[in-house]
DNA sequence: GAGTGTTTTAAACGCTTGTTTAAAAATGCT
DNA sequence: AGCATTTTTAAACAAGCGTTTAAAACACTC
């Protein structure tokens, strides 16, 4: 009944290095257990299949995904400020995990690989409020009437693209991906400017 | 030598389709064939190897995507137009083919799949003088003083993400396929004003 | 219509895949 | 200690993979 934690966990952690570098089509279960210098019969024995162990690891991926936007929305916080912050921390976030939205987006464009209910992200959005507060302030003038979808749309482009899109980008740039890194660290201030400016225009 | 154009060409439309819809990693020599309604042998006999008819698609899939860019940089117009129509060239693109860039991001993340020197697209975008015309109108300011790789990078992640996020943002959303489509046509416009309004302010 | 070169086919190659098996090793318990 | 349970292992399974082979079908000239 009680698993060893080490072991499982091991296997866990490689399967997610593996399976976000390089998508539950790109490795093999002996690659997995390579990676975690374990048996292949291991990893079916802790987690009955490839195809459970990615369900558990996409999941994670997901929910880290959405947490990371949660919990500035429901901060005690002025409208404006809040989705500066909001855009400032997904920026960091992406900086810290720049594999995920890859990730992410890749396997959800996967047949079979359906999310469906469970996260309800939508909703949990709506619990903390921020979607009232952005029509009010729609409302009395102080911000862009814009559907809160492409708000969202908006700031998740800017914040998430640059570093899916890194290896194109330093192609067509020709650019070491140090000075790409760096270039991202001074894009960020650009992100907020243009997307704050445009959302709370200042006349 | 003079091979059948037919079979060769629905061999090619077939994989195209396969391979951007699934990847590299995500499909098999036997699907490919399956889609063409071929034998197996004959997508190596056209094209010797499942390695060598992906680099073809791949290649040409690059090369689509950079064409698209070219065209309205070398065109004799004012800059401010330019970068206008360059945006919502760009966005229509993407909305014609809105899984290229998935397809082109993901295979370049994979290990081994080096585009290198081919394309030069820097340089043949260099010599359309666009980037000479965004200097000559930082310095006369008329145009924000932004180094031109983050304006590209603005320009790609407004344009592409929203297609290439679709089944994320759907699901964020809980949005069908149609209503998100219309979504996008709307989020063109606004893309256009936010990325315009911040490189060419006006005051 | 035999002879030629090209296109298409079915079958097989060796190898890797995900998964299972059954035995071995390690662990826990009294 | 000895037994029962859990963990780990090596080996095997059928199925699918990319690729090759050799023969069949086709198209064409003389």
């Amino acid at each position: 009944m009680c698993k060893n934690k080490s072991t499982e966990e091991t296997i866990r952690d490689a399967a997610r290095r593996v399976f976000i570098a390089k998508g539950f089509a790109g490795c093999s279960s002996r690659e997995i257990a390579k990676e975690a210098g374990m048996n292949v019969a291991l990893v079916n024995y802790y987690f009955r299949s490839k195809n459970q162990l990615f369900q558990l690891i996409f999941h994670a991926a997901m929910e880290d995904f959405f947490v990371s936007m949660l919990a500035v929305f429901a901060a005690p916080m002025d409208l404006e400020d809040k989705l500066k912050i909001f855009i400032s921390n997904e920026y960091e976030f992406f900086a810290k995990h720049p594999e995920i939205p890859r990730f992410i987006i890749g396997e959800l464009t996967r047949e079979g690989c359906e999310f469906d209910e469970q996260a309800a992200i939508k909703e949990r959005i709506e619990q903390t409020g921020v979607f009232q507060e952005a029509l009010k302030a729609q409302e009395e003038g102080r911000m862009r009437k814009i559907d809160f979808v492409h708000i969202i749309i908006l700031i998740m482009s800017n914040c998430q693209y640059p570093f899916m899109a890194r290896p194109l980008i330093q192609q067509i740039h020709e650019i070491p991906t140090e000075a790409y890194q760096e270039k991202l660290a001074l894009h960020k201030e650009l992100v907020i400017d243009m997307v704050m400016n445009y959302l709370f225009p200042k006349n």
